[in-house]
DNA sequence: CTGAAAGCGCTTACAG
DNA sequence: CTGAAAGCGCTTACAG
């Protein structure tokens, strides 16, 4: 029972029309003038077939593929998920759909994207994470619209979408300061990270309202692992005693942080208080339940995306998406003692 | 500067060959035979144009479309992003691309995706998670090849891939038994999803081995969210005094167990055991962290994409993952006290 | 208001 | 060993 598939032409030999009419109407076409009683017969012939357009032939002719591809790090970092969320239904939107492919996975990376997605498969590509310079310059080669998220690209021709990241810093620094503390410290992302760059800017800015100057030894990098939060505190322990508070860069590392933290004998808001970026789903499980800054990640993907169909391929995009950031309240910062 | 794409003409015209010779050469003809040096002119044609091929036209002529579709309910669960991990793998190792969409977002849900991606945009259609019978009778009307994942069908003609949950739960209650509890108590998940209808048969089944008998009392249903498995663990508390370890369907319940028995004065592990389902990266963030029954998630998804591309649409397919589960031993669990 | 025709770029059976 | 030709299903400019 091998039912061929049903065509145009199929549909305008039922309505008894031109195959460029049933073209015509499906797609709407605004120049196409077309008797009721016509178009009635056309509707009813592709609803009682069960007509749908083919994507290949369409794509081909039009040179327009109806998708964007969106690649990602990792499918498990519930960042991207949230990226993939906002990107995807930004998407649906504007009558596309998202293919998303991650760099991380066993048969994947980056450059196997490249190649699989750069063959008309796609209308437009965006890049979320790091990206090596050599990808960057294969993504140029392949003549796509693109589109950084999250990041800068390192390129000369810019064309990314972040969000405020050193805004978030200051709002979660200046909780802190309110709450009455003063000598603060930071565990910052990994220096290859701009996210973490921007961040730890933040970071010092705000602290000017502190009376408290911030030296080398207040702040502490990480790789944004758990594991790194707890290293990076263990050094802060050591090299800057007597901090009522940490500013942690991401929720992944302040896992690490509290369990050092308990470790030490330290407890939780009582002693130090602990505020991390992102508010994830996360946050709210760990004991105790993170204080945060939401950022508005679905924002940043839908706003990827509408840049990238909007823009034209050679126009400088350097956009930060500032919407909506807002301090999550939780149970692990409190008053400073006086 | 609108560069023109370039196509097998123009390698064949810079080769000196005919377009049908590139084309073959391409797809790696088994039946072509070639003299080595023609062979080279034309490789090197395609090297020095950077030819790529069009996707669209051949698709349209091959009626193949090289990606496959996956729909999940939500990104941010991480259990679906195991999934999307090995169903892409398996995807990418078997030259598709896959197309993962959510049916849970503000412009996307199954029945749009159904229409999306039924229209020669993929070979076949994989849906994990709870689907209506509506929706799983629009999916076959598709005439795609389609497979349920972790969830079996609920037509007469089957085509799952699941997870061995029956055995995981006897895993996680044989652990319990091992340690000498007896009183052991079921925070089960919803009574929609199958997954936690076969948790709990297992439950019974390994309780055969207690002492306990397991009644009506020892079982409280939630629906796989914190909250749920809070009111879930507040109604055993009442109905089953006495038990000294608990089973629960997942871990997001498990979040929710966790605060119930802390704010009910209940020590864990020293007072009650708990150990859950899926060994989620959250699992040994919590406090305590989590024992956990680790499942083969990203098996699940790759062997979803193999069945759908190796088996005929017409076959029945109901497979158990059963490979590689194992109990993984933290510190929510500890002997029973004598 | 509607129809005929060209052509998007590829693959494949066939001819030589 | 290589070339010529048909045709996948659609859209679009043009003719009537």
């Amino acid at each position: 029972m091998t039912t061929r598939r049903v065509t145009l032409v199929d549909v305008a030999r039922l309505a008894g029309v031109d195959k460029a009419i049933v073209s015509r109407v499906v797609n709407a076409d605004p120049s196409l003038v077309i008797r009721p009683d016509t178009r009635e017969r056309v509707l009813e012939a592709i609803s009682n077939l069960g007509y749908r357009p083919n994507v290949a032939a369409r794509s081909l002719r039009t040179a327009k593929a109806g998708t964007l591809g969106l690649v990602i790090p990792d499918f498990a970092n519930p960042v991207y998920a949230e990226i993939i969320t906002g990107a995807e239904s930004a998407a649906l939107a504007r009558g596309h759909v998202l293919v998303t492919g991650s760099s991380t996975g066993a048969h994947s990376s980056m450059d196997r994207y490249l190649d699989l997605l750069g063959q008309g498969r796609v209308d437009g590509l965006m890049l979320a994470g790091p990206t090596t310079a050599r990808e960057q310059q294969k993504l140029e080669s392949l003549g796509l619209p693109w589109m950084m998220v999250n990041r800068r690209d390192t390129g000369e021709h810019h064309r990314f979408v972040i969000l405020d990241d050193a805004q978030a810093a200051k709002l979660a620094v200046e909780h802190l300061l309110e709450l009455g503390h003063r000598h603060i410290v930071h565990v910052a992302g990994p220096f290859g990270a701009d996210t973490a760059r921007r961040r730890a800017t933040g970071y010092r800015q705000a602290m000017k309202n502190s009376t408290h100057p911030v030296r080398a030894e207040d702040i502490a990098r990480g790789d944004y692992t758990p594991r790194g939060g707890a290293e990076a505190t263990a050094e802060l322990l050591r090299k800057s005693p007597g901090a009522t508070a940490v500013f942690v860069a991401n929720v992944a590392m302040a896992v690490g942080v509290l369990d050092t933290l308990r470790r030490a004998g330290l407890r939780v808001p009582e002693d130090v208080s602990v505020v991390a970026v992102h508010d994830l789903p996360l946050a709210e499980h760990l004991v105790p339940a993170l204080t945060t800054v939401r950022m508005p990640l679905q924002e940043l993907g839908a706003r990827a995306v509408d840049l990238l169909l909007t823009s034209s391929p050679e126009d400088e995009v350097a956009e930060v998406v500032g919407t909506a950031m807002e301090l999550v309240y939780r149970e692990s910062t409190a008053p400073a003692r006086p």
